[in-house]
DNA sequence: AGGACTGACTTGAAACTTCAAGTACGAGCA
DNA sequence: TGCTCGTACTTGAAGTTTCAAGTCAGTCCT
């Protein structure tokens, strides 16, 4: 049963529609961030049921398991994890804890200067990676490329560009 | 300090690549997945601090009041409400329990139908909503509908709507 | 009528994230 | 040399989500 949501502004908006920068959305407009909206909350929640179910990996760990491979020491300081897994210290701090306590990582201070602490890959969490690794690409492709063609792939890139500029303008 | 990711085949990914069913991205589908997921990653954590600091709503509160008051009765059965909010019956049941306790939302057993519940939006809840509305609606114009051109918001349109379509043929 | 069954919801515990301090190292400087 | 400062990280508590049962009302079947 389809629960009808309307296109139209809500009756307390209608005073502020036309104030100077509380500017709501056309109807056009609402219906791409309801798009895009929905597309933002189930695309990382699919791909992570995926992993979890098949790798008992969450999408971040995932990625942080994958940003270490990436390296050719398999080390990265934690500080850098964090940005790379778009994830805040804290956050990487405790997953790195978790992580290590199931042997897919190792914790150290960097020897060169002693602030800062650096994540090791372990073979274990490597392979633990590499299992992982077909079933997840399987997943992007399937809901990602094969839904897009070449040139809504790169609408897509570029889109998503424009809007990560926009947000990290935000937070100077 | 960047970090070097690199977008060539790591070496255990060698074997795999060419196998049947686990075909890896190219170094062009990479650079798109990279950017989608940076961005869906980071846009609704930049939505959802800007409704957080200025409102003291999630992004999933927010839109759990948004949808009762789109209602005309401002009511919804909590399983509407969870589809709407693209969240599972069991998380949004203990958010109502915790916006029933700040007084946004009551909930009742349905009259018609004693197997359901519904939620329905107070004064104060609305009134909560109503405010936090024109911060919240100006951030998404500026993250988004700043960041592209009319093209570009029809072409995101359609391709959050074709991920999602896949995205819903694998939870049959 | 009665019994199995289904779908909607609740609940409690465990896992995870966020928030607010706190600690520690090194840089810059008196 | 010793002081202050900033940055990187850790920690614990509080808040939130997930997971696995459990409850309960209506439906279907006999």
């Amino acid at each position: 049963m389809k629960v009808q949501v309307s296109s139209r502004y809500p009756p307390w908006m209608a005073t502020r529609k036309t104030s100077r920068d509380a500017r709501w959305l056309t109807p056009d407009e609402l219906e791409t961030w309801r798009a895009l909206h929905e597309m933002v909350v189930r695309l990382p929640a699919a791909l992570g049921s995926q992993l979890q179910n098949d790798s008992g990996l969450s999408f971040i760990e995932y990625y942080v398991l994958a940003a270490l491979s990436d390296q050719t020491d398999h080390t990265l300081r934690l500080s850098q994890l964090a940005a790379l897994a778009n994830s805040e210290l804290s956050r990487l701090s405790h997953l790195i804890t978790r992580m290590e306590k199931r042997g897919f990582v190792r914790r150290a201070p960097d020897p060169s200067d002693g602030r800062f602490n650096i994540a090791t890959l372990t073979p274990s969490g490597l392979n633990h990676l590499v299992e992982a690794a077909p079933g997840h690409v399987a997943e992007v492709r399937r809901l990602i490329f094969d839904a897009l063609d070449e040139r809504a792939q790169h609408d897509v890139r570029t889109a998503a560009r424009a809007i990560v500029r926009r947000v990290d303008e935000g937070d100077l």
